[in-house]
RNA sequence: CGGGGCGUAGCGCAGCCUGGUAGCGCACCUGCCUUGGGCGCAGGGGGUCGCAGGUUCGAAUCCUGUCGCCCCGACCA
């Protein structure tokens, strides 16, 4: 087997290196993921964009499921007073929801909110159905829209609706809901780094940063290729605010009256925005296998009679494929030459190119061209699809492998606040350092530099003896904090 | 929501300063020729210049307002 490197190539996509912003949404819109649409602040979601979504569903689906949670649908219009019934809820998504006022012609009564989240109207759900500690835990997930009225929007990372998947559990205790809180935490930690190849710091909020509502809230963070963070998903622990705001009550195994503990957490798909900007690079996107739509496209060389004798031969190769499970694209369009399909399926992100064309079925061989290292190599016919299914598992962990060390040669640790300030304006990226606890100094650090605490990772270093990174007082934690989106 | 930029054919842009009735590249359509890294030639279709007012004999161009998008700052999955 020999290898060749492929040489550069013109695209119509901004340089990354250039303008980041730009770059992402060139990559959006060729790669037609998404585009705008005529309402503001929203967004289409286009065939190819959506089959990321569904494959991101298949994986967390699956986990879910296997940890015995079910799925259920609850309605988008939540009347006002049930919002109204949790203080900070209200307080924290208030400014942030869209309004029904009217039906067809006539005032509503009572006006109605378009779910920015759902605890309001699940918890009064679950007041419902909860008698005894024999109903409990209740563990549903929703597949759902959710509309919040946002300022600044940006494809995929924050437009005013959006698709996600929000769980709400109820629990006996305490225990088991911080247990329920932390597991689908580590459910999201483990499909972002097996499926997206993205590697996360998985930790808590900070009070500031945590859910309207919630008693903890947990979360993973990536870093993206411009040295910005983002948060790919959380999971709130949320005690018994919501239960006794909406009366969840059940009789316990003493005979007493309890108030259930719930939790929620979501992700969104604003982890499709999280791969295009962790993976791709400056000719578009770059897939990881397990979520790219097609993972692997068949560019047959029409040279002759091709439709004779290439054509079949590459059809054979896609339904064997396709037969071991894989995603396959067979592009025959004769309105495009072939080099006009490499530059548009590398601009795509598909992990995997197969061209064969006449001197291929002379030697029985077919030539592999990865997108992640650019690299092409002559492959035999014989053993094809097992060889296929090795490249595709070694092209997911390249790209987990290429977003970790970018991730550690992007990350670094400091007691000193002027350093702090120098990495930020630089190179930024994450930076550890040692925090004392009150908000003040975290909002007093964010106006100065812009970076916020990301999250207080589980694997932090103790900070006994360690000073704040501002103030100098006696830190509790060591902190993650990085510019975010 | 403040500061800046941009709205002209599907996409990217020129024309605007100095008003005279719209042009370039790519894409698209037809034919021929090609096809192993965004082929070539010839012919062709497509735009009430974001929208609404105003000035003027006449507005893409000048004035006012408005809407949308992008970038930078305050809030958020």
């Amino acid at each position: 087997m020999s290898t060749e490197q492929i040489p550069d190539l013109p695209t119509e996509i901004t340089p990354q290196s250039q303008d980041f912003g730009r770059w992402y949404i060139d990559v959006v819109r060729r790669a037609e993921l998404a585009d705008y649409s005529p309402v503001k602040g929203c967004m289409v979601i286009r065939p190819y964009g959506y089959a990321m979504w569904e494959l991101i569903q298949q994986g967390l689906d699956r986990r879910f499921k296997a940890t015995g949670h079910v799925n259920a649908y609850f309605p988008l219009f939540i009347p006002e007073s049930l919002l109204m019934r949790e203080a900070a809820h209200v307080e924290g998504f208030a400014p942030q929801v869209a309004w029904v006022t009217h039906g067809g012609n006539e005032k509503l009564e009572e006006r109605l909110v378009v779910r920015p989240t759902s605890e309001t109207i699940i918890g009064t759900m679950y007041a419902k159905w909860v008698q005894s500690w024999r109903d409990l835990p209740i563990l549903i997930n929703q597949w759902a829209n959710v509309v919040r009225w946002e300022k600044v929007t940006r494809l995929f990372l924050r437009t005013t609706e959006f698709l996600w998947q929000e769980g709400h559990t109820a629990h006996e205790t305490a225990e088991e809901a911080q247990e329920e809180t932390l597991r689908m935490l580590a459910v999201y930690k483990d499909f972002a780094e097996q499926e997206l190849a993205i590697p996360v710091v998985d930790g808590q909020k900070t009070d500031s940063e945590k859910f309207a509502g919630a008693e903890r809230t947990y979360s993973i963070e990536a870093l993206m290729r411009d040295g910005r963070a983002l948060q790919a998903g959380t999971s709130h622990n949320l005690g018994q605010n919501f239960s006794k705001s909406y009366d969840i009550k059940f009789q316990a195994r003493d005979k007493s009256v309890q108030y259930v503990h719930t939790t929620s957490w979501g992700v969104s798909t604003r982890l499709i925005g999280g791969v295009i900007m962790v993976h791709g690079d400056e000719g578009g996107l770059i897939l990881p296998p397990r979520i790219a739509p097609y993972q692997v496209v068949i560019v047959p060389i029409p040279r002759g009679n091709w439709r004779e004798t290439v054509l079949p031969r590459a059809q054979a190769i896609r339904d064997e494929l396709v037969a071991r499970g894989m995603r396959v694209f067979l592009d025959d369009r004769e309105s495009q030459t072939p080099g006009w399909k490499f530059n548009e399926w590398e601009m795509r992100g598909v992990p995997l190119r197969l061209e064969i064309g006449p001197k291929d079925l002379e030697k029985s061989q077919v030539v592999l061209a990865r997108r992640d290292t650019r690299e092409k190599s002559f492959v035999p016919m014989d053993g094809l699809a097992g060889r296929v299914e090795e490249l595709l598992a070694a092209i997911q962990r390249a790209l987990y492998e290429r977003a970790l060390a970018f991730r550690e040669e992007h990350t670094s640790t400091t007691d000193s606040y002027e350093e702090f300030k120098a990495i930020m304006e630089g190179r930024p990226g994450f930076v550890i350092a040692p925090w004392c606890g009150p908000a003040a100094c975290e909002a007093a650090i964010k106006a100065e530099t812009q970076a916020t605490i990301r999250n207080i990772p589980f694997s932090s270093a103790p900070a006994a003896g360690k000073h704040c990174l501002k103030c100098g007082g006696a830190a509790t934690a060591h902190a993650w904090f990085a510019k975010s989106y």
